[in-house]
This record gives structure tokens, C-alpha cells and sequence, in this order.
RNA sequence: GCGGGUGUGGCGGAAUGGUAGACGCGAGGGUCUCAAACACCCUUUCCGCAAGGAGUGUCGGUUCGAGUCCGACCACCCGCACCA
């Protein structure tokens, strides 16, 4: 071979892996275990340059780890329920398990060449009965333990296909497919209770040292514990039932500010009121309508309605307050009510002025005036404020503690208690959709909901549904739906919601350890194995996803299918950024965007000639067109080359761009390490004593630097100093031992990268045995230190000149050889400095 | 709207509070070649012939010293509970 073949060269090294097995996990008690897990993936369809990063970054941890003798478990696997798979079948006729696992083949066959560290034989898919029903179970034991439970919950309504839509399915409003003005409606559905974990969930979070600030940020904002006041205001002449509305507040402070009392449309009281009065009835149908997502209801018009009730303000009796229901109060949290304050809130402002409700100052500004009828003046919860209206008959003073103090006073008055409260909400799992986990209870007239038997797991997805109409193929199914109460044995009905995806990917990590058993774990495997050292997947999942999982494995734990050292399943997360490439567009005749794809654009123009508007990078879309195959990649340059390059450019938390000419360039850096090898390999001996220490030194300094950036994710520099050390060997002097030393240890370091082309070089350079097993280089440090060292010296923190020094020289040699400088003496002019700074090895700074 | 993040040459980016621009791309110049491709060498933040000066989204602050820390603002990106 003559030249760099990375089609040669991949394929028989990939084989070499398979063949000696190194990549199928057993337990090992003479190694440490490292366990490194990719988010899997969802079989769409091919596999994007999103993954090709993921998974090659992962792939890098997973080598690294073998190579310093850890036992590595590195698996993969399928996220297959969804909804692509069940709108493929209304598309194209065909049956979401058809889609499904051609899809999963396709992908699998696009991810082999790819020569990830993967031990295939724990891969599973999660549409798989051997998997869901192993849920099913877990699903049993949470029911058994009191985690699961039914209650209503509102739902996006499509009155026109009378079909419940997912988020994803209301446009701005309306169906995707009808077009109908998208209605909220309640039903009964089936919740996890993950917010009775909230303080629990909430708490571990700071022991997550190896998780990213910002997740942990992002989690704990999402779980949002707060401290306030529950309370109660008297409803005057209220409905039957109804004598008192309870509010929670985080501001009792600004209680005596209250101008109005608002309920959620979805208010006991407002359903009371909605039943008996047309007018309350005609304004809910109009609140109601929108999607579901906190987004649309936050930006909604904000709209209320005043029902003529009254309450009385608790510290006032002649104080009463109308009552009104408005849209942008939400029935999931707090308790459905509040009170409203539009001198000291802004959204109580806003609704205030627009329905000409009363504004009431109760907080003195500590300086300047503040007029609340233009704005509200928010009180600082940390600075001192003083009420003017007295609070209870007397002014106090709140300050740092204002809220506490406030609590404490109503508490002391009687009215009402501090609570602690959160912003979780329990995780409804229901779906009204086939393509997902069956639920396996069953409705009985007699017994009501009956769980299923465990012997008659898994229970079945049936294979004859059809997808010709809206709605979930299951409600309609003729004969699966029949069963016998497992409690009775009389004719039942059963469940025909499924549980939602997140149910699937909150345990595939727990799976992994041992996929095959005949429960949902084996707890000698998951003891073993558990936890995932390294978990490495997109920052989109860094609060649903994550905060799930963290759910799921304290459930299975209290249920018995985890340790308790797992309760926090992954131990350290890494969130990648995204692969993004510019976007290509034309316009046709009537001037709407008209999108190419990459390889139809050369220099900005058409095959045809046509110039074409180049958008800037944004991630891949099929819509967009702006997407590269990774497996024409692989064709064309090698998996390697695809490899180094999602691997080089950008630091990997954050996004890169893929382009052509990086390609191009990443393909022609490894054509030049081969080639470089080659020579080594077939030079003739030659010694240069001199040369070899400046050359060793630069590989210990090279093999230091590349293993800190290969265990801190600083891929990206780890590569830059790889460059660097290519560029050094290929100019070096040294002899041809030290030269083939300096190789090897650059094919050992470039292994995890670019594993094949490490091998390739590994064996040309009379490697013993595989790279891939090869222990990892060390750094000598002796080799790490220069005799001398270079110090730049600032002139008023500017930098004027530099020195070059004995590492060892001390602090007041220092000063005097930096004083001593042309350029410092010509800036001090005769006189002598104010200050003179010397950070040994770093710096001189010289202040005049 | 709420929560989180990002912002450095023509481009991607590097930089424990200590020489801003490592490494790569692109560009310019050169060597090799009949010529090209490949490869190799040199230059490349901006202004300036130079001396020198300016410079990390904007404005302000802390510090001997700020890309890095603090405050305000601007722009873009991600998430918002039924997308996965």
C-alpha cells in the first residue's frame, strides 16, 4: 500500500476488534468497570452528523478508558417508540413496526463502519415486547407502591378530527391537520408522582459535581422550591361548597396591596359557576381555547372576567375584593387562585388597568417618588421597605428576611401557615396514541381500574390496527380491547392509553447492565455496572430527560430493581453542542424559498449556474436541506477523517459547523500523519542526540496536554496539539528510533480519534499487539520542564518587552534583570517605579 | 412571557485573573513540475512605510493586570412539561 486508504485499512481493522472481542463487556472484578452511554438514539430514518459526534465522543471516552485498564461497558441501543413512526404509516400506508425496524437496520448499518467501541450484543430497541414488557412490570411495582396514580388533566382538543394533539401538533393554535382552533379539555390520565421527590430531587442536585452548572441550574429553576403563604380569603354568598378560596402567595408582603382576587378557568368554584351561569360558561369556552404549553399561555392576551362574587381581605374586614377568573392563572400550581396586587406586580398591573381595577400603594420607595399608576414598584426582597398602609395594625419593617417576617406575622395573626412549595408538577404518562408501551391495567364495571398479572406480560401491541382515520387506532381496535378483569373474571376493557417515550428512555441505561434478563434488572449486573461514569447527549434533554431518569431510578430502587448507590444514575453528563451547516436557497417564480442541498452547490452556484443566497449555519434539517450523509462522508474520505473532523473544530459543548473544505483539510492532515508514518517506518537508522531530547521532550509535553484534554472533553485542543506535534516530528532531526518512539506514542494518542489509522500505524511501526488495548502513554515529568523560561514585562499591565530566564531564578534577580531592560529604563526615564509585580514563571509587571 | 446559555481576526476557534489570536481553514508569496495535481516553505488581527497605536458584542466597575470577575444593556441559540 502506497498511499493512505482508509477503505482498506477500516474494514480490517474493525474486523481485528470483532474477532479478538475486545468490546463485548463482562464482569471483571480484577479491573475498575467504566460504564460510557451515549443518549440513544431515535430511529428516524439514517443517521445525521449529530450523531456521528455524539457517539464518536463517547467512543473517545470508551477508548481512553481501555486503554488505562478499565473494564468499559459502551452499549447501544433504540429509542423506537413515537409518533414519526405512526405519521410514516398515515402517510404511506405502511405499519409503524415495518417502519421502525427498517429504519433501526438502516441506521445500525450506517453506524458500524463508523468503528465505535460498541459491544453490540446488549443492543435492544424499545418497541421490542422483551423490553416494554420488562416497563409493564416496573410499571406494576410503582402502581403496588402507591408511585403511579389517575387524576384529570387538561389535554390539547382538536374538535374537528375530535383527536388529542400533541404539542408538536398545534400550530400557532390550531390542529396541524384540521386547522381547528385548538381547544384545552380534561381527561382522565395516568401521572407519575415525581413531585412528591421534588425537595428530594432538588437537594441531590448539589451533590452532581460532574454535571454541567447549567443543568443543574436549569433542573432546579424547573423543580422551583418556594417558600410562602397559604391562606384562605371568606367568599361572600359564594356557591354551596364554596364559603373560602385558598391562594398561596411567595408575597404575603404585599398583601395589603390586594385589589382583586383571580381564579384558573379551571377553578372548582369556576366549574361550579360554569355549570350554573351562560355568561361564565361563554367566557371559559373563550379561555380555553389555545395549546396547552406554559409558552402559549404565558403569551396569550390576558384575559378575565369579573363573576360578581366577593371575598374578604383576612386583615380587613371592611376590605372586599372582587372576584375574577383569568386565563394566565394556572390550576397545576399553587392552588389555583391568587391574589392580585397591581401596585407591586407587573402582570397584576397590566390586568389591573386594562379592566379598571383599583391600584393601591402599600410600599414607601426608600428614595424618589414612585407613582403605581404609570408602573408597579416591585418591592426588593432584600433591601428595607416600609409598608404605609400598617399591616395588621401596626407599620413594621421588613428587610433581608421580609418574606419570613411577613409569614411569621400572618402566622402569629392566624391567618393561614407558611408552606414550601414546588413548581414540578406530576408527569402525566398517558398518551392517546398505538405506537408506545400498552398500560397494562384494565377497566372493570364492578372492580374499576385492575392492575394486570404479571404472568400476562408483556402485554401486546396488536399488529392489525389501521391508521386511515384520526384518533388511536387502539380505542377502535375490535377485539384487543376485550378482556377478562384480572380480579373477577368478567368481561373487561382494557387501557388503551400508552405511556409516554420518556417512560422508555427514563431506564434503558438500567437495561443495558443486563438486556436480556427475565426481569426489568439483574441486581448483581446493575450493581456491577451502575452507575453511568460518563452520560453524553444533547443540552435539549437537560431537563425533562435528566430529570426523569433521576425519577425513575429512585422508583426502581424503592421497588428493588436498583442499588441504592443508584438512585443518582449518572454520574458525570457531558452536553454536546449541535452539527450545523449553512443553508442553500433560491426562490421560485412567486419568490418562496427554494432550499439545495450541499453537495448540489459548488462555489455558491448550481450545476446550472444559478447563484444561490447562502443563510447562515443552523443545525441540520431535512427541511432545510442544509444536511451531509454522514455515510457519503465515510465513502469518500473514511470514517477516521469524519471522525477527526466533528472532533476538531469546536470545542464539543458547543456547536459546530460542518464544512467541506474542514473535511477536505481534517482528510489531507491524516494522508500526511500516514505518510509520515511510512517514512519513519522505512527510514534508515541515524542517530542525532540532540535533536532526540528536543523531540521526546516535545512528546511528553504532547502526551501530557492530550490526556488532560481527552479526560476533560477539551477535544478540540487535544486535536490543535496533535497538529502541532505532527508539525514538530515531521521537521525533527532526530534519529529513526526516537522517531519511530515519537510515532508510536502519536498513533497511541491519536487511537480514540481515529482508531484505525492509530492501529494502521501501531502495526507499521512494530507495535505489539492491538493500539485499541495498548496501555495509555505517561508523561514523564521530568520531561515536562524547561531549564529556562521566557517572561513577558508589562508597563502598566501593557506588554513592553520580555526576558528570558533560569526556571529557578528568584523573585529579586528577577525584578532587577526586568529593571535592567532597555525598554523598562527608557520608560522610567531615570525615576524609579512605583511598584514592580513578579509572578514567578508567568510575568513581570512594572507600574510607573 | 419565563428559565438557561453564547458572543474573540476574513472563517472555526486557543488562552489556571498574567505575552490575546495556539491549531486549523481561507488568502497572498515562493519551491518542485514542460505544465498541473500532490507535497513542501514563508507571510497573514486591524491602522501605519516605519516608529508606534488600537483591539475579545456595547457601556460602566473591581484589579498592579480583565477575553476571563461584577453590574446594566444588545444580539443570537436552547428549553418550557403530549417532539424525541
Amino acid at each position: 500500500m502506497s498511499r493512505y486508504s482508509p477503505a482498506e485499512i477500516e474494514a480490517k481493522w474493525q474486523e481485528a476488534w470483532d474477532e479478538a472481542g475486545i468490546f463485548v463487556a463482562r464482569r471483571d472484578a480484577a479491573k475498575p468497570k467504566y460504564y460510557v452511554l451515549e443518549m440513544f438514539p431515535y430511529p428516524s430514518g439514517r443517521i445525521h452528523m449529530g450523531h456521528v459526534r455524539n457517539y464518536t465522543m463517547g467512543d473517545v471516552v470508551a477508548r481512553h478508558k481501555i486503554a488505562t485498564g478499565h473494564n468499559v461497558l459502551h452499549p447501544m441501543g433504540w429509542d423506537a417508540f413515537g409518533m414519526p413512526a405512526e405519521n410514516a404509516a398515515m402517510a404511506s400506508g405502511g405499519h409503524p413496526r415495518d417502519w421502525t425496524y427498517g429504519n433501526i437496520r438502516d441506521m445500525r448499518a450506517q453506524m458500524k463502519p463508523l468503528g465505535l467501541s460498541i459491544d453490540w450484543s446488549r443492543e435492544f430497541a424499545t418497541c421490542a415486547p422483551e423490553y416494554y414488557g420488562q416497563q409493564q412490570a416496573l410499571f406494576l411495582d410503582f402502581l403496588e407502591k402507591g408511585l403511579v396514580y389517575r387524576k384529570n388533566a387538561v389535554v390539547n382538543w382538536d374538535p374537528v378530527d375530535m383527536t388529542v394533539l400533541a404539542n408538536e401538533q398545534v400550530i400557532d393554535g390550531k390542529g396541524w391537520r384540521s386547522g381547528a382552533e385548538v381547544e384545552r379539555r380534561e381527561l382522565t390520565q395516568w401521572f407519575f408522582r415525581i413531585s412528591d421527590f421534588a425537595g428530594e430531587l432538588r437537594d441531590a442536585l448539589d451533590g452532581l459535581e460532574n454535571w454541567p452548572a447549567k443543568v443543574r441550574t436549569m433542573q432546579e429553576n424547573w423543580i422551583g422550591r418556594s417558600r410562602g403563604l397559604q391562606f384562605a380569603f371568606s367568599l361572600i354568598d359564594g356557591p354551596e361548597g364554596h364559603d373560602r378560596i385558598e391562594v398561596y402567595t411567595t408575597r404575603p408582603d404585599t398583601m395589603l396591596g390586594a385589589s382583586f382576587l383571580g381564579i384558573s378557568p379551571d377553578h372548582p368554584l369556576a366549574r361550579v359557576l360554569e355549570r350554573e351561569r351562560a355568561d361564565v360558561a361563554e367566557f371559559l369556552a373563550e379561555a380555553r381555547k389555545g395549546g396547552t404549553t406554559e409558552e402559549a399561555l404565558e403569551k396569550a392576551e390576558k384575559l378575565g372576567f369579573d363573576t360578581g362574587l366577593r371575598v374578604r381581605h383576612p386583615f380587613d374586614n371592611d376590605c372586599e375584593l372582587p372576584v375574577w377568573i383569568a386565563n394566565f392563572i394556572l390550576m397545576d400550581y399553587g392552588t389555583g387562585a391568587i391574589y392580585g396586587v397591581p401596585a407591586h406586580d407587573q402582570r397584576d398591573h397590566d390586568f389591573a388597568v386594562k379592566y379598571g381595577l383599583p391600584i393601591i400603594d402599600t410600599f414607601q420607595p426608600r428614595e424618589g417618588a414612585h407613582d403605581v399608576t404609570e408602573s408597579p414598584y416591585i418591592p426588593p426582597k432584600t433591601e428595607v421597605v416600609r409598608y404605609t398602609r400598617p399591616l395588621a395594625g401596626g407599620d413594621i419593617q421588613t428587610g433581608a428576611e421580609a418574606i419570613d417576617a411577613a409569614i411569621a406575622l400572618c402566622e402569629a395573626q392566624g391567618v393561614g401557615q407558611g408552606v414550601t412549595r414546588f413548581r414540578l408538577r406530576d408527569w402525566g404518562l398517558s398518551r392517546q396514541r398505538y405506537w408506545g408501551c400498552p398500560i397494562p391495567v384494565v377497566h372493570c364495571d364492578s372492580c374499576g381500574v385492575v392492575p394486570e398479572k404479571k404472568e400476562n406480560l408483556p402485554i401486546r401491541l396488536p399488529d392489525d390496527v389501521s391508521f386511515d382515520q384520526p384518533g388511536n387506532p387502539l380505542d377502535r381496535h375490535p377485539t384487543w380491547t376485550k378482556c377478562a378483569c384480572p380480579a373477577c373474571g368478567a368481561p373487561a376493557r382494557r387501557e388503551t392509553d400508552t405511556m409516554d417515550t420518556f417512560v422508555d428512555s427514563s431506564w434503558y441505561y438500567a437495561r443495558f447492565t443486563a438486556p436480556r434478563a427475565t426481569t426489568p434488572t439483574d441486581l448483581a449486573e446493575a450493581d456491577y455496572w451502575m452507575n453511568v461514569d460518563q452520560y453524553i447527549g444533547g443540552i435539549e434533554h437537560a431537563i425533562l430527560h435528566l430529570l426523569y431518569s433521576r425519577f425513575f431510578a429512585r422508583a426502581m430502587h424503592i421497588c428493588g430493581h436498583l442499588p441504592a448507590k443508584a438512585i443518582e444514575p449518572f454520574d458525570a453528563l457531558f452536553t454536546q453542542g449541535m452539527v450545523t451547516h449553512e443553508i442553500y436557497q433560491t426562490r421560485d417564480a412567486k419568490g418562496r424559498p427554494v432550499y439545495h442541498l450541499p453537495e448540489d452547490v459548488t462555489d455558491g452556484r448550481l450545476a446550472d449556474g444559478t447563484e444561490v443566497e447562502i443563510i447562515p449555519s443552523a443545525k441540520m434539517s431535512k427541511s432545510k436541506k442544509n444536511v451531509v450523509d454522514p455515510s457519503t462522508i465515510i465513502a469518500q474520505y473514511g470514517a477516521d477523517t469524519a471522525r477527526w473532523f466533528v472532533l476538531s473544530d469546536s470545542p464539543p459543548e458547543r456547536d459546530v459547523e460542518w464544512t467541506a473544505a474542514g473535511a477536505e483539510a481534517a482528510h489531507r492532515h491524516l494522508a500526511r500523519v500516514w505518510r509520515l508514518a511510512s517514512e519513519i517506518a522505512t527510514a534508515p537508522e541515524t542517530a542525532a542526540p540532540e535533536a532526540d531530547e528536543a523531540l521526546l521532550r516535545e512528546m511528553h509535553k504532547t502526551i501530557d496536554e492530550v490526556s488532560r484534554g481527552v479526560e476533560s472533553f477539551g477535544f478540540n485542543a487535544a486535536i490543535a496539539r496533535l497538529y502541532a506535534f505532527t508539525n514538530t516530528l515531521a521537521r525533527s532531526q532526530a534519529g529513526r528510533e526516537t522517531k519511530r518512539t515519537a510515532m508510536r506514542a502519536l498513533a497511541q494518542l491519536m487511537a480514540p480519534m481515529t482508531p484505525h489509522l492509530a492501529e494502521e500505524i501501531w502495526a507499521m511501526l512494530g507495535g505489539v499487539g492491538l493500539v485499541a488495548t495498548a496501555p495509555w502513554p505517561m508523561a514523564d515529568p521530568a520531561m515536562l520542564i524547561d531549564e529556562t523560561v521566557t517572561l513577558p514585562i508589562q508597563i502598566n499591565g501593557k506588554r513592553r518587552a520580555e526576558i528570558t530566564v533560569p526556571r529557578e531564578m528568584a523573585k529579586s534577580e528577577v525584578e532587577k534583570a526586568a529593571l535592567a531592560h532597555d525598554a523598562v529604563q527608557k520608560a522610567l526615564e531615570g525615576a524609579a517605579p512605583k511598584k514592580v509585580i513578579v509572578v514567578p514563571g508567568r510575568i513581570v509587571n512594572v507600574v510607573i
